[in-house]
DNA sequence: CTTATATACATAATTCACTTATGTATTAGC
DNA sequence: GCTAATACATAAGTGAATTATGTATATAAG
């Protein structure tokens, strides 16, 4: 899924959910261009990630998917189901309890989890 | 190192390095129930996966060991080297970018990382 | 025109942090 | 005397990821 960091383990279908459910139907290679605008580039999704996690949710039936044809490409738009959607919701609820929890264990102090988008980053 | 939620992996390090740093030198044991204690019982550390990781960090330099032997018990504490305090910064450091580059990713808002420790628990 | 990069999908082999299972031994509670 | 808690340790197995590979179209640069 990524370069650095054993902390992204876990968190793939959650992203992949949340971003379906924030931004309608998507197809694969958009969803990593997008989780990386997001990211400021920190999460860069892997297609050997990606796609088996797609099936997976697919098979699973909290995706569905509808293939379009552009030119001679082929696109693959995935979008959630009922389920999918009921799903978002625990796996997000999921992700707070956990970052509260951890919040508690490392005592983190609350200023360090800032409202502002990747505060101190430099352009270019 | 947990029933529960594939989002706790890669963070064993990271609790252990910063619960040494707050508590000075303890044992294995005492790590669990100290874990144990700061999550509500949401975080329960299985010794296949606290040992080897002891091990590993004192093989890395982080840690270093002292055996004190109460009665006819054995107790293996455990305290930060200097590099090892050096390593805790790092992590939680890693840490705080990671929830916060998750909470763009998936649009927590702000009031959702709660100060309050565990809101809304029941006792019992 | 050719080459490199971006777009777009897919799967197989491998890795590695974890879970599960197992083993040993002391101490405390009923 | 039995069960649970304390206290350490390691081996086998799992599964979500990485890495590697494959196919094919579109576009920009030389």
């Amino acid at each position: 899924m990524m370069h650095s960091s054993e902390l992204l383990k876990g968190t793939l279908q959650t992203i992949l959910l949340k971003v379906l459910k924030d931004n309608g139907r998507m197809y694969g290679y958009e969803l990593t261009q997008r989780v990386k605008d997001l990211s400021d580039a920190r999460i860069l999704l892997t297609e050997g990630a990606l796609y088996p996690t797609l099936h997976k949710l697919e098979a699973e039936g909290m995706l569905k998917t509808e293939v379009v044809t552009i030119g001679k490409r082929v696109r693959k738009y995935y979008s959630l189901t009922a389920e999918g959607k009921s799903l978002v919701k625990e796996r997000v609820a999921e992700f707070i309890e956990f970052i509260n929890t951890m919040g508690n264990v490392l005592q983190i102090p609350q200023p360090a989890i800032s409202g502002t988008p990747f505060p101190g980053e430099k352009k270019g």
